[in-house]
DNA sequence: TGCAAATAATAATCAAGCTAATTACCCTTT
DNA sequence: AAAGGGTAATTAGCTTGATTATTATTTGCA
């Protein structure tokens, strides 16, 4: 630890700081790289698999799984349909849904996403100790918890 | 490959997965929610705390404290111009550049943006051991610092 | 039964990140 | 001194988030 590191720490500047915005920000913009030979992205990928571990969720169901917006699902779905990952189905018990399904062309993306993710993860965890590395993601999924937590009652 | 690194990949498959991005949207949407009242964004006080500790950075100098490219910098700083937070002063030694200057108005973010993250945190960190929380955040530090290097090098 | 409230999707608008391309300017080299 | 290459900021356009409001449909209840 370098002295200007020390003193930083002391005066708790920048402790929790952007340091989850930045590593957020880097996983995506290297996760996107290595995604772009197959024309989609990390969002994008991640909304396929999770159709395709459950087909035909509503735009509704697929938000909630996903944590994000209905208005950011839709627009998701615009661009997976666009590139031809998924497909739009009425709902034939309810004419306000639609069901969504991964396509064919989609199922070559599950390899291709578990491969990229293997590959972000060696890059963000070379030299990290797998106790500390395991202690960190328990610590994770417990701040994930808390944080989500603490929106949903407002 | 060393055995620790094979270790780890054996035994956290997908257990990355989204949290990072999880966490980080959680947390900017909290943080900004706590600052609707003073008419800032989390990532708009960040510049003006950079700036503040710095004064009459150029606007590439800022991008790189903040890990941001040269556009969404111009285009943050737009923003707090708006406001009032922040005004551009031409370099009197280089036409090509601006320096970059909190206003009066700007010093009372100071504190607002300590507490809020303070809020942030303590929400965010409820019900972890602190000698967890520590290794949490030397872990982070690393992987932040392993995801840049890893790309400055392309 | 009929009307009010809830729900599903989308349109519109904004913030913050990115890349690529432009413009203006500086500096070094010939 | 002119040319060329590099640097600073910006413009333009894309993605992924958010919020707010609208439309269509369903459902619940008096």
């Amino acid at each position: 630890m370098t002295k200007s590191d020390k003193a930083t720490t002391a005066r708790n500047e920048g402790v929790s700081g952007p340091v989850f915005q930045d590593i957020a920000r880097f996983r995506g913009i290297l996760f996107d790289g290595l995604l772009r030979p197959h024309d989609i992205t990390m969002a994008q990928g991640w909304a396929v698999l999770s159709l395709m571990r459950e087909a035909g969720q509503r735009q509704a169901d697929l938000a909630a799984k996903l944590d994000i917006g209905p208005v950011t699902t839709s627009k998701l779905i615009d661009r997976l349909e666009a590139r031809g990952f998924v497909e739009r189905r009425a709902d034939p018990g309810d004419r306000r849904s639609k069901r969504i399904f991964a396509t064919d062309k989609a199922h070559q993306l599950m390899d291709i996403m578990t491969e990229t993710q293997r590959q972000v993860d060696t890059i963000a965890n070379t030299g990290i100790e797998p106790e500390e590395l395991a202690t960190t993601m328990k610590v994770l999924a417990k701040m994930r918890q808390n944080l989500k937590a603490s929106m949903a009652r407002d």
